[in-house]
DNA sequence: GATGAATGAGGATTCATTCAT
DNA sequence: CATGAATGAATCCTCATTCAT
């Protein structure tokens, strides 16, 4: 009889491709493992796990990155690096209204990070952030505080151009940012804390914060009179219960 | 289970203090539980950490809770859902009008939850819950349902008694919960993702998101002419771009 | 909220009379632990079940014996001591045949020992013996030597009667032990070695394995004259193949 | 799962020998696997000392078998139950009568299963049966069952041949392995129960049984008279007395 | 460079035993 | 004497990491 049915290795478990090149295979791992640990966590994420998914074997995993920390660090830096550069440069050439330039950030923000993979980044943070000083700091310099600034100076520009009211931007700042965090858990959390949001339309969503909060900021969006504050309006609003997490 | 106990050196004399004061155990290790939880998360958390953090051994934190998990729900219903019940009975006896109603709600919540450390019970099930379903599923159902339900009772309360306008409930009742989860998250991820959130006023960021949901509801406090039904603002609203996030 | 209810401290599982007598208390915590060591096995029996079981806590336990392993030797001793002085007085007095009084032997075993709890110690012993050499010894000494003596004599007075043919006693011995062990096991293991074996009827097993005896042994017990070799006979016979096991 | 091993020291030089014997390492631990749960039971046998034994470490143990109790069940497939097939294959082919066919069948599980430590699992499975019920359902499934239908078969092929007369099957099959089981007790009880029953000759014996079995079947080997058809003994039978346990 | 077999520290949980009350 | 709260050694199993091939 042969033994080959009497043991099941733990391995022959997890199928395993082969075929990638060779230079590929760090980009892979960290794709692996980005979602691996946005699904599961850092801890309970398996570094055999994120191998078999990109495709190599475990010990490749290690020929890349020293540590199962040093690849989720090299997950974060990947996934966060200088992508404010490029917007603040965008924005600086931007010529419309402050209110647009707001809308047109938040949106572009959910276009190219928040609906992307890379709002993992943000929930990972957000749940392992204190087991990691170190990335959190960094995270902290190359993401939020760029991200603020950005946002800083589309407020300020508002204010001086004199469509803004004058505001405490150290707390309007939130005002923006609340909402896309939000909206993030939303999508990643789903489920568990904030069950059902899982029907949630980003784009309505968004829509409806900016008009919140350009009303709150003196900027009224609406293009004809209206006796109600919150009338007519192009945006949102059609069904404020509706439209509204 | 094993034979090997039978072989044990019968006296290994072991000098240790025994204290016997089992009605105080359960809630210093529920203490040290929450503590740990919400420093390190569930899995991150060993028991034996926590049984030390209570001053007792490891068997003795197994005596009063038969496992990790239970003592985890237990400090869930220590800290948040047992409490459902007595503010289920507390609103009502509530005899206001549903906007100070709604108020109260999200005030006695951060004064008793948000504010404590059991708020961080919130933030790691965002974390944790896809990897201990059966920790969601509790949650879910001694928590989530049930804040739901007291918030849900509240609002249909108001539409009942015209104080606010009809609304799908399943959508407005977001409307309240999520400004709460951004706050518990400013609160706990602060330094990181929201670095300098740390300042925010707690009790202003709940007036303003107050305020906004009872314009949005029908009830307006200050947008302007009174024409809508209990105006004048009940909430303090002085300086509204500086509490809203 | 009352703490009550966040704990279940796993003794409250066990429900404890406490109104035994002082002196019966040894008493009936080896008639516990029998049980539950012929149940369970030595290894998976709890020392604190079978304080339970015997109306004590789990310290009174260990207040009357040493330890798990002294009350296992105490549970064996306290069951299998010198019955045979007696049935060898018993014995020494019968006034029948060779044959009726092998009969009688066997059943008056299964009446005394194997109908009853005291078998247990015999299972027990087959399954924990190698565990136990010092109590192995012991239960030769005790059970083993004299009950082979006994059946010796018996066998030996129906070859100096002329009534068993001569044979080898050393292997006639085992010829009547073997099937009153298959009992035991029958009945102990019953529902998974033997399973089915349940609906065993002792007394009619025994006779049809004493008549096999008997037949090898010369002895015909038919009472009438009968071409084939098995019959008439008072005894069991009628179905062999369902009185045999 | 736990945090801490983030920071375990990276480099914990450890000096071992390494080999790689992938295709031995199941068959190594499967014999160290049955020589320690004979010896000990299956709940005193600890998974690191099956491990030690197999000269491997305990993680990989757990490379192999995906618990203890996978590795019990393995032992008994590649030991006991993984033989059925080609034992219900060779008798298949088998042309002798029933009788012989049936004394073959108990010869041939002696010597493959019974004179062998494999024997040891059937008496390990009466003591601790009531204590893994799923693996009390799998030895019933995979050794019981088998074995009584592969019993079951013979007998009832030789009541089609008109070779036994007929009867009922339910309690015929015991008749065949009770002397098979109490061989086995004699074989591992041996010195504690059974004393002296080592220097039993296991093949005598179930020449002896065979033939009470045939006689009661109707296959009479030697009661005398020859009415019977069949007659004239297949098996040794010089010395009854003496063969007879 | 890749591989994947092997390692072993680490953590949850059990239960015999102790000892303050 | 009894009690039962407290203890901690013992055991199964996981998984990051190493290293012979």
């Amino acid at each position: 009889m042969s033994l080959s049915k009497l043991f099941r290795p733990k391995n022959a478990v997890i199928a395993v491709k082969r075929e990638r090149r060779k230079e590929a295979r760090p980009g892979e791992l960290l794709a692996a493992a980005l979602d691996l640990f946005v699904e599961k966590g850092f801890a309970a994420t398996r570094a055999e796990e994120v191998a078999a998914r990109a495709g190599v074997s475990k010990g490749t995993l290690f020929l890349y990155f020293q540590s199962k920390e040093e690849l989720f660090k090299a997950v974060v830096r990947e996934n966060i690096s200088g992508r404010f550069k490029e917007w603040n440069e965008e924005f600086s050439a931007f010529d419309g209204n402050s209110a647009e330039m707001l809308g047109y950030c938040m949106n572009v923000w959910w276009d190219r990070v928040g609906a992307t993979k890379a709002s993992g980044i943000t929930k990972l943070m957000m749940s392992e952030a204190s087991n990691f000083p170190e990335l959190a700091a960094f995270y902290q310099h190359e993401v939020i505080q760029p991200g603020q600034t950005l946002i800083r100076r589309i407020l300020q520009r508002g204010i001086d151009r004199g469509e803004f009211k004058p505001m405490d931007l150290d707390y309007a700042i939130y005002s923006v940012i609340a909402p896309m965090v939000f909206l993030i858990l939303a999508k990643h959390s789903a489920g568990v804390c904030i069950q059902n949001a899982v029907d949630l339309d980003p784009k309505k969503y968004i829509a409806t914060q900016l008009a919140n909060l350009l009303t709150g900021m003196g900027t009224n969006t609406n293009t004809g009179a209206g006796t109600s504050p919150h009338a007519g309006g192009t945006p949102p609003e059609q069904d404020q219960t509706k439209t509204r997490i």
